[in-house]
DNA sequence: TTACTCATGTAACAAGTTACATGATTTA
DNA sequence: TAAATCATGTAACTTGTTACATGAGTAA
């Protein structure tokens, strides 16, 4: 995220600010420690949701007028953060960013993708076999998962197991292959 | 990356740091600069393999003793580096971590996907639009990239075309049900 | 000889991570 | 009342980013 100019706000919001904006926008107020959670549940191990990084953004959402908090009449100082009309906009602005939300992003299947055609062929036939159980087992936690989730996460894990399935046919596009080919 | 405890590595390594030894192992001797720039033409936005993340990375698996660098009798100093047989292995453990692997990664079509439902209904079909548009163009632009690559690039390739091939197939499964809805 | 590519990096910054610290409130 | 959960953060660290600096070799 950018800092202000002086007179507006130019914000080129990172993937986790933008996460935070929409969990304030579609489930209402929260706390900090509520954003945080809802992320630390989530079915990615590159998202993480600590502490030290949504505090961090918290705050810098707050000092861009995206968020405002209240303060409640509480001992634990406990605040409930909400999404401003400018939150809204920013929001809408990096969800609607086509080139972003159509990059491959990190993925660290398709990074050792291509490595795994090369390694010690006496080992491959297992890892293959463990990559293809540990996807199907996913797909079965994602599915349910789903049956739990709301509006908003049901996109979100929807694609999730899409991606799992074409990732699953991949590994055995290759079987068959390799089978065709003896 | 960790340290070494004074006895032995224990390297886990991030995802900078495994697609660099895989290039030099499946290219052989590169310079920094071609590690560089291969990564700089990948097809991902998330993926800039910036100078200051390779070199720095470059060093950390030199002092790891994972890669080793070759002067060459060159007045700018040109060193050619190749994987030690411990980074072999270092590569072929972090290859073939199921776990990681199969994890989701970052995707920010997923992390936007939930919100998209919730937007503008004014401007909602001209986005999907958009997303479909662009998400063929990339698909085109992948499977001309196809024919170029080496074997180990064309995995990595046919994974990213089965992504974005997923994400169309979600956004029209979304216009097929708002349509019989209507 | 000018411009481009090859080749090395560094400096300042951004944005994550883990691990820790602190205390209030609720539940078994 | 003990343990779990809710709630706030900070500190030290890691690993990326952009933008810059420097210079050698090569092709127009």
């Amino acid at each position: 995220m950018q800092a202000t100019n002086g007179e507006e706000t130019i914000p080129a919001l990172s993937e986790l600010e933008g996460a935070i904006l929409s969990e304030l926008r579609h489930r209402g107020r929260q706390t900090a420690f509520k954003v945080r959670r809802s992320f630390a549940t989530s079915p990615s191990l590159e998202w993480r949701g600590s502490a030290g990084s949504v505090y961090a953004a918290i705050r810098r959402l707050e000092l861009a007028r995206l968020i405002e908090g209240e303060e409640q009449a509480d001992r634990r100082g406990t605040r409930l953060l909400r999404i401003t009309e400018q939150g809204s906009a920013a929001m809408a602005a990096w969800a609607c960013d086509v080139t972003r939300a159509i990059s491959v992003g990190v993925d660290p299947f398709r990074l050792r993708s291509g490595i795994w055609d090369a390694i010690d062929p006496a080992i491959r036939p297992g890892l293959y076999e463990q990559l293809q159980a540990a996807l199907i087992r996913d797909i079965e936690a994602l599915k349910g998962h789903r049956r739990y989730g709301d509006v908003i996460e049901t996109a979100s894990v929807d694609l999730a197991i899409r991606l799992q399935q074409s990732r699953l046919d991949w590994l055995r596009s290759l079987s068959a292959r390799g089978l065709s080919e003896r």
